[in-house]
DNA sequence: TTAAGTGCAAAAGATTTGCAGATCG
DNA sequence: CGATCTGCAAATCTTTTGCACTTAA
């Protein structure tokens, strides 16, 4: 953080921008997370310390720490751009779960020096980069076919309350999908309904120790196979 | 496009879908470009044959190619999805200049292999993937500076008519900035205003041999040099 | 003091969706 | 015929912006 910090704050110098209190926690609660943040995401952490800070200034303030070098973009294919740390990080590549979500970091330095000779090839000069592989992951990698994209007509958002059902995928992708995730909510989890609201919207639910609330939409995205 | 449509026929039947004059023709337009489109820009490609089909269809038409696995769903960092012809086509990355747009499409063997090396070492099973290097052309290389970016404030829209200047950067990204090189404004290019509208909005510019008329937003994108 | 920054609400863009009527199989 | 499609307009969702008010330097 201090390292970090100081880096903002040569930046902020350089281009005669200021430094304020927004701006230092954006950076502190950015860089305590390790994950791929989008703005909605790191806005609903740094709102836990300071309810008063506006999404504006979370998406203007990113876009401030990707100038400064601070912060990657990263883009996994839904619509919403992430941002990862950028300082003192080795740059990687990202293995992305199409069925689950789920993402590997990995680098190869073999691929980086060729991409680079690639480059050279076409006199382009590199500033950044992102390789991105989809597929399925070891876990998903049985269990997931065609068929089961297709013919699964069953959804979390038709059970009745008291229903059990297994996740069998989590439909298409989107920041739906990431949410989900963070809620423990992955394939091959166990999940039971325990209410619905009178308008069938929105559901609660059930899974490991977590009680959730689910827009219908959101349960529709949902795959189950009844119990 | 014969072959392709075979594709499209095949896969519909699978799904029990149906097919339509308006997927036809989309398919046939899609075929027929040689970019990486948009739905946007395919619609507008689309209307000049027929101009009863809708923006909707597009889309939804262009997520069957995909699914068919007829497009590939690139991104250029932009917010703009774009589709690409994958049948019958090697796969390739991407070199993107962030200075004029153009970009390079490249492929690398030796990397395609390493990818699924790296991919093994994880038990990962690769279904696609894409590799997008950002950085600066062979053309932009020399030109591109921070300091142009920052102390450049002088821009298409506050030049007055009859005064000519020289593109010196288009903007940030976006889909205004490919609609502008799809208009042939580029970099090092000369622009003439011709006249401004009573608001200021829209103006009216002279490239090369083409008279266009922009939006007062999309000029302000345009830095360039007096003359 | 004053250029920058902030929160808010409204706008902007891209994409999706609900619906009533049209069309394919 | 009946399921699927289509065009349209309205809705969504992410991100940006205008504005009146604060604040850092």
């Amino acid at each position: 953080m201090q390292e970090e910090l100081i880096i903002l704050e040569r930046y902020l110098r350089e281009e005669n921008l200021k430094l304020t209190s927004q701006r230092e926690l954006i950076l502190k609660v950015f860089l305590n997370t390790e994950e791929h943040v989008s703005a909605e995401e790191l806005y609903e952490l740094v709102k836990k310390e300071d309810p008063s800070v506006g999404l504006a200034t979370i998406f203007r303030t990113l876009k401030l720490l990707y100038e400064a070098g601070l912060a990657r973009e990263v883009d996994f294919g839904d619509k919403v751009l992430r941002y990862e740390h950028e300082y003192g990080r080795d740059h990687h590549d990202h293995l992305i779960c199409t069925s689950c979500g789920m993402y590997i970091e990995a680098m190869d330095p073999e691929i980086e020096r060729l991409q680079d000779e690639l480059c050279k090839q076409f006199g382009f000069l590199p500033t950044d980069h992102r390789l991105e592989i989809f597929g399925l992951c070891k876990k998903c990698r049985p269990s997931e076919t065609k068929i089961l994209k297709r013919e699964t007509n069953m959804n979390l958002a038709l059970l009745k309350p008291g229903q059990h059902g297994i996740i069998k995928k989590i439909g298409s992708v989107g920041p739906l999908k990431r949410r989900l995730m963070d809620m423990g909510i992955l394939v091959g989890e166990k999940v039971t309904v325990i209410k619905i609201a009178p308008l069938g919207d929105p559901l609660e639910i059930k899974v490991k120790k977590y009680n959730l609330s689910l827009r219908k939409s959101e349960a529709r995205e949902i795959a189950v196979e009844v119990l």
